[in-house]
RNA sequence: GGAGAAGUACCCAAGUGGCUGUAAGGGGGCGCACUCGAAAUGCGCUAGGGCGGGCAACCGUCGCGUGAGUUCGAAUCUCACCUUCUCCGCCA
């Protein structure tokens, strides 16, 4: 959400700046009407109950000294009702305008490329060579199924599309890589290891920016407004909803594991095969809280963390810079990091990594404080995968597979595969 | 799921419609005095925050779990909801 003020005091600009994102901002003319409106209902309501308080006082001095108090309760009554109506009337003009600000989308960091499509996201860096199969290599949803490690199609008849059962060094693999992300997120890169719930409310949805726009991306359980979690960036931003935290807290880093569910609305007939588009996955997710000033340096450091995984994985992968056009609703700037497919024979997406400055910290409430007697302000939050799991086995199966249709285990997992060093 | 109890500021806690209730009192914290210093003691300060207005000092308004309602006036009365706790039932 942005500032009211801001908005209010740099609307042209503003505008301009969400103009090049591409998306419709038909709203957002309404803002000037509407916040004129608020600020003129509240100052003749508190007008009102002011003179309300003063004259009860005087009520109830005179009901003291048994005087009669009659007409001034009459005159009350009447301001009373006048209350009443100016109430209604600013509750619904900010009913609306709150709406109107939950729909509009955060402003790109100027460091951000202009562009409409995926086609303008800018490539920051790449790393890794990538393999050079002397034989045809296999998608890994062929080599998963003949290695007997992964089983679509009853998960299809147990569910429906889009699940997989993981089964013997498959799951195996899940778990092991599960646990070395852990703990190297945990130990190495400092972040508070943690285990959120996978259903959220809907107030927490609406502070990391799912809804209200989106509500169609996520799994709602029936008869309690309550949805599964979409990223444990979700539940973990929302830990410190509603809260001040101290300055010398930040920043804090948090690593959560979480399953994520998502409907893939709109993506039917997209990537129908294998792990890279599930409605569950599993993901390690870091999150971070801190101050405004040193949110773009924690970008990059939380960034590099995601990518030392693919480094130790050594999985060839590069660093995109996201246009202003495929930024998403609620990123000020972000990357994506995108890992080496053989079998898509191109790089996909395997973590992204984003600063939303204060956008979710309005919207959620989290703030901080510099000193002891100082204004609370916004902190800046940010949150990036590290990684999509069920992607990095795709990765791992394609990227490390043999003629024979067996498939290396990366050497930093084997202690986590009890010392398997091939699945086959 | 059934029956009960509770939610007041950093913590504990008093407060059943106006009476310094302008949310008491205590703890904790902070400051000052005493002291070479400390402890002890004494004195003082200690809602925070949102919103509106103002260049500011400041003024106003809303805050006693949340939301509605009754009333000239609500922490206090009414209703709904949320959370926590106790007992019973069920359960990994």
């Amino acid at each position: 959400m942005l500032d009211m003020k801001y908005l209010r005091n740099n609307f042209d600009e503003v505008k301009s700046k969400l103009q090049n994102r591409g998306e419709d901002l038909s709203d957002l003319d309404k803002f000037g009407d509407l916040d004129s409106r608020r600020r003129e209902l509240i100052a003749e309501t508190e007008e009102l109950k002011a003179k309300r308080n003063e004259v009860s006082k005087e009520i109830s001095v005179l009901k003291r000294e048994k005087k009669d108090a009659d007409h001034m309760i009459k005159e009350m009554r009447e301001v009373g009702e006048r209350v009443k109506e100016l109430d209604n009337e600013l509750k619904e003009v900010e009913e609306q305008l709150e709406t109107m600000l939950l729909s509009i989308p955060n402003i790109p960091h100027e460091s951000v490329p202009v562009g409409e499509d995926e086609d303008d996201n800018m490539e920051a860096r790449q790393w890794g060579d990538l393999p050079d199969f002397g034989f045809e290599a296999k998608p890994h949803w062929d080599l998963a199924t003949e290695l007997d490690i992964l089983d679509f199609e009853r998960a299809s008849k147990v569910t429906g599309s889009r699940f997989v059962f993981y089964k013997g060094l498959g799951a195996r693999l899940e778990r092991a890589l599960l646990n070395f992300m852990m703990d190297l997120h945990a130990d190495e890169h400092g972040y508070q290891e943690m285990l959120p719930p996978y259903m959220v409310n809907r107030t927490a949805m609406t502070g990391t920016g799912q809804l209200p726009k989106f509500e169609e991306d996520a799994f709602r359980i029936a008869d309690w407004d309550y949805f599964l979690v979409p990223t444990a960036e979700v539940p973990v931003t929302n830990y410190h909803r509603e809260e001040i935290l101290d300055a010398a807290d930040l920043p804090k880093k948090y690593v959560a594991f979480s399953a994520s569910f998502r409907s893939e609305a709109g993506s039917a007939g997209r990537d129908t095969r294998g792990l890279i588009r599930q409605h569950q996955f599993n993901k390690v997710e870091l999150v971070q809280f801190c101050k405004p000033e040193e949110s773009y340096d924690v970008l990059e450091e939380l960034t590099a963390n995601a990518e030392k995984v693919l480094q130790l994985l050594k999985l060839p992968y590069r660093v995109m810079s996201m246009c202003t056009g495929d930024l998403g609703f609620t990123a000020a700037k972000k990357y994506d990091i995108e890992v080496w497919l053989p079998s898509y024979n191109t790089y996909r997406e395997i973590s992204s990594c984003s600063n939303f400055e204060d956008f979710q910290a309005r919207r959620a409430g989290i703030r901080f404080r510099r000193e002891e007697k100082g204004k609370p302000e916004y902190v800046h939050t940010l949150n990036g995968s590290g990684l999509a799991i069920g992607r990095t086995v795709s990765a791992i199966l394609e990227n490390y597979q043999q003629e024979n249709g067996s498939v290396i285990v990366p050497e930093v997992l084997r202690p986590y595969m009890g010392g398997k060093e091939v699945i086959k």
